[in-house]
DNA sequence: TCCCATAATCGCAATATTACGATAAATATT
DNA sequence: AATATTTATCGTAATATTGCGATTATGGGA
């Protein structure tokens, strides 16, 4: 126990619950948000910016990276993230999607 | 440590965050489309819907209830769950507006 | 070449999540 | 009243997440 029982679900369960647990934590959203309003691709500045330590942040962009909502560059000493645009709006739409029919029907229990 | 570090981050931030767990679970995706396809309220037949053992449907409808996203009220000797519109509205919103913005820029490291 | 800066990874501790069986509480049915 | 149905909660086990210090690896100067 203790893991989730994928195999219940369709793909595209998984996937909107997997890009919702990407943007689970308060220091990724803020990541993210950094990084759509700075876009000129930041790096490690985000330490700084989040006042967490750098091994925690690091590990906040690898899990951003493995979601594929970010890339990096290597530049020189350091690394340049940026937002993913192609991903970006992938999830986007998918949460559009979600969120979209209720809107009509208010009645309830 | 295993506590997220909310003091560092604005209350949008942290609202955000707690909407996506919300929403982390392929389980409690699923029971929010079911819920946004019956509109009928349902209660029970969650269960067998999901294939999750009744213990644990029951853990994932209070999180979504202690998130506001769905509401139960009592019927009998079962209970009939179903969106908080405004809530769901609220959700919507919020994703769209964290969205929003990346579209014009494309160019990245 | 020898240091310094940057960032990823390892190892660990604390806490959270997921899942389920067993039990409890409340209402329906007989 | 006795029993069955429905759902919440408790207790527990397995696994995941969060956070950090220490270490490693790489690249840029001095």
């Amino acid at each position: 126990m203790g893991t989730t029982k994928s195999d219940l679900f369709s793909k595209e369960q998984n996937d909107l619950a997997m890009m919702a647990k990407a943007l689970a934590h308060p220091a990724r959203i803020a990541i993210l948000q950094y990084l759509v309003k700075t876009n000129a691709c930041v790096c490690g500045d985000l330490v700084e910016e989040l006042g967490l330590a750098q091994a925690t942040t690091s590990q906040h962009l690898k899990e951003l990276k493995t979601a594929g909502i970010i890339q990096g560059n290597i530049e020189g000493a350091s690394v340049c993230y940026c937002i993913n645009p192609k991903v970006w709006k992938q999830y986007k739409a998918l949460f559009n999607a979600f969120f979209v029919d209720v809107d009509l029907k208010d009645k309830c229990c």
